[in-house]
DNA sequence: CTCCAAGCTGAATTCTTTTTCAGTTAATCT
DNA sequence: AGATTAACTGAAAAAGAATTCAGCTTGGAG
């Protein structure tokens, strides 16, 4: 039983948790007394007050509006999976995340979960010798602030690119990971950080 | 566009999959008007027929009853996410999904779940050309007959390695993807094929 | 040209769900 | 013992949502 709840609640927070999976949708307040035998409305709804003063759940006036806190989940579950949108393209003066730019979701564990992450797909060769690769899906934190050699996402002349980040006074440079190719060093004002790369995931063959 | 829908009922599909995923429930028909600006409940509840009848959506007559079929959602997105176990060893006689074997679950997206597929950590650089580095956790379908230079997980004396494969009549050739190691020749008896490589996952720093 | 399907408007009706009000019971705390 | 709280009953009102009916428009297909 999660922290600061009855055991009543707890069961009804589970119940809450198991149709949300199950059904595609949250339960009524009737459902939830059919499945505990309580006969009136209102009996849930004590609980439903009870379980939101408590930060477990949020609710609005609409039907089955029973939103599950993130804190509550992760309390219950090792709830340890999500997902990140999948960008499209990054491109100056336009939203990321603005959702005709959202190709799709991809899964991620929540360790990669952070405000305003999001998944970008390789394009080119430059950082082979790191093994990303053309086509691969990077995740990106964008409020992480990049440390020297970390591989970032910059856009230089309205051009995403993916490189290693050194700082040199007033300098940026940006270091590919090919030896074919040559480093990058542009001022720090005609470059935009969008963010750290976290993680990677590839689909073979 | 899926496939057999009308431009409007695609878009409105997709509406209803995003509702779910980014408010935990579907929505109500007039929520669907609002967003379309169809002024009119029974404007949408056309569409919504339809979608059922094609094979879409299953609905009943309670409120926000709007569930995708699977088939729709798969058809739509890969959005559908979950856990595969992540394996600490294989050995020869030794099942591979024993529980005490299993180290943790690793999300994945549903393209990659199927019946017995589980994630291994990779050790060593054979693998180091084709972007396969020491530490990234790989994604093993047991069940794929592995085609021809396939990336494949292999038990060669009790030991697991992550080779091409390639055919030779009765013997069978492991070959790295690294310059410095050699391509490994046995008899087919002597080699357990554990499955084929067909994803990798990587956390950077 | 005519017919039909897709895509709608508008309104009425019915059902589902939430909200509110007035109490009851048993256990726990002071 | 008296007060408080969790956990309810029962009923009614109000809001939210689905269903149904009647008809309009537009762009093809035959």
């Amino acid at each position: 039983m999660a922290k600061g709840l009855t055991k009543r609640q707890g069961e009804i927070l589970e119940f809450i948790i198991d149709c949300i999976r199950d059904n595609g949708m949250p339960p009524t307040i009737a459902e939830i007394g059919v499945r505990f035998n309580i006969s009136s409305t209102n009996g849930v709804n004590d609980h439903l007050v009870a379980l939101e003063k408590k930060g477990y759940i949020e609710r609005s006036s609409k039907a089955r509006s029973i939103h599950v806190t993130d804190q509550a989940s992760a309390g219950l579950y090792q709830n340890d999976i999500g997902v990140l949108p999948l960008v499209g393209r990054i491109a100056a003066g336009f939203p990321i995340l603005a959702e005709e730019n959202v190709e799709g979701h991809v899964p991620v564990s929540s360790a990669h979960l952070r405000p305003g992450a999001y998944c970008l797909k390789v394009q080119g060769d430059s950082m082979i010798e790191d093994g990303i690769l053309d086509g691969d899906t990077i995740i990106v934190n964008p409020e992480a602030r990049p440390k020297e050699g970390d591989i970032v996402v910059a856009l230089v002349d309205d051009e995403a690119t993916v490189k290693h980040f050194y700082r040199h006074g007033d300098t940026i440079e940006l270091r590919p990971a090919n030896a074919a190719m040559q480093p990058l060093f542009v001022s720090a004002a005609s470059v935009q950080l969008q963010g750290v790369v976290v993680a990677l995931q590839r689909s073979i063959a």
